[in-house]
DNA sequence: GACGAGTATAGGACAAAACATATATGTGGC
DNA sequence: GCCACATATATGTTTTGTCCTATACTCGTC
């Protein structure tokens, strides 16, 4: 469905084909919050010309395979206007790592630590990538236009996104290694890994 | 597959059903990470016994539908454990919200406004949820199990996420609004939405 | 006694996504 | 000539997830 809206969205700025959506848009420009299969983005404008939200019409090249190009039609846009401004509930949360660490019973603190840092070294690489496409999206440009700035605060949200996890995952690392170093010292062992922190109750911040 | 080993998870702690594992885990201490329909619950223990990493007896009961009882296998709690000490690449991000603030330029700034507050209450609404989810595991209880402070850990990595969310699309409201009322007073229109914020290269943090 | 709610399992249908393969053309390197 | 690579489209298959319906028994209530 919202694939659907991310494809008209890219056709509404400049006809193109499957080829050039899947390489040009969805590998690149919106690879931090939608991906598709080459598969999927052929099927989907079928479908999408089958309900004649777009049109295609073949484009004969010069040592090239021909290119079929896609071309919104005035109902696609009308359909992409309301679902932008419609409200829609972020997917359900899926996180193996999640499920690693509510079973983190059956691993020895060495094992956690490891899937930690394992876990912390892809968000930092996401992180990475992020700000490898915000200094794409800004190099050479004085000002951005309204589009770029759209696509620069998708890179934003995506990058405090990244943040979040991987300083939760640094506290968590922290919490970890204090508490072998009390043990260590055969102290009383900090049995608590994360304090309250107030948050049980009162306004979000 | 994740799926998976999240019902070899909840089966390592007790011996439980179908719809225990519906109504107990998934609907309810796993509803932060990990969501399941009850069709796939059930198809996904058939496969699993028919792996052999489950077995299930029929319970009979009085008054009430006989159940079909879930137990581990020694292979199922190696697969288990493999699979919790090795790492997992994060799904792909796919958030409708992200491409909805993609393709704004389509939107008036006061249909994005709203896109964004609805999406903020989205997210508002998750977070009071695992704060409700916490407290109902911290309640009445002075010092925590190894196996519930796993449980809380997951919690606070879920809001975490859920308050960096928040934070930033309060942070876009205040420049969408700041930039409209300088728009409104006739002063220069403040064309960047945002800043740098010094994020484009260096350390992490 | 009809009806809804809770307990319990199961299967059909479908949509979304991932994975694999096929096909055709031209370029450049070995 | 062969192989890899880029361009370009298409189809087959499987997995994963969602939605819906069916079945069956008990309890409480209107």
């Amino acid at each position: 469905m919202s694939l659907d809206f991310a494809i008209l969205g890219f056709l509404s700025e400049a006809d193109q084909s499957g080829y050039d959506l899947k390489t040009r848009c969805f590998d690149t420009q919106a690879r931090h919050f939608w991906t598709a299969d080459q598969a999927q983005v052929y099927r989907t404008l079928d479908r999408l010309e089958r309900d004649h939200l777009v049109t295609s019409r073949h484009v004969a090249q010069t040592a090239k395979p021909s290119r079929r190009v896609f071309k919104l039609t005035p109902s696609g846009r009308d359909a992409l206007g309301e679902w932008l401004s419609s409200a829609h509930e972020p997917p359900p949360y899926r996180d193996p790592f999640l499920i690693q660490l509510y079973f983190a019973e059956h691993l020895t603190d060495d094992s956690l630590a490891e899937v930690l840092r394992e876990s912390r070294s892809f968000h930092q690489q996401r992180l990475g990538d992020l700000r490898q496409q915000l200094s794409g999206l800004l190099k050479g440009k004085k000002r951005l236009s309204r589009r770029d700035e759209f696509a620069q605060m998708t890179l934003e949200a995506a990058m405090s996104t990244e943040r979040a996890n991987i300083d939760w995952l640094d506290d968590a690392l922290e919490t970890l290694r204090a508490e072998a170093e009390a043990q260590e010292r055969g102290s009383a062992p900090q049995k608590r890994l994360f304090g309250l922190n107030g948050d049980t109750g009162g306004e979000t911040r």
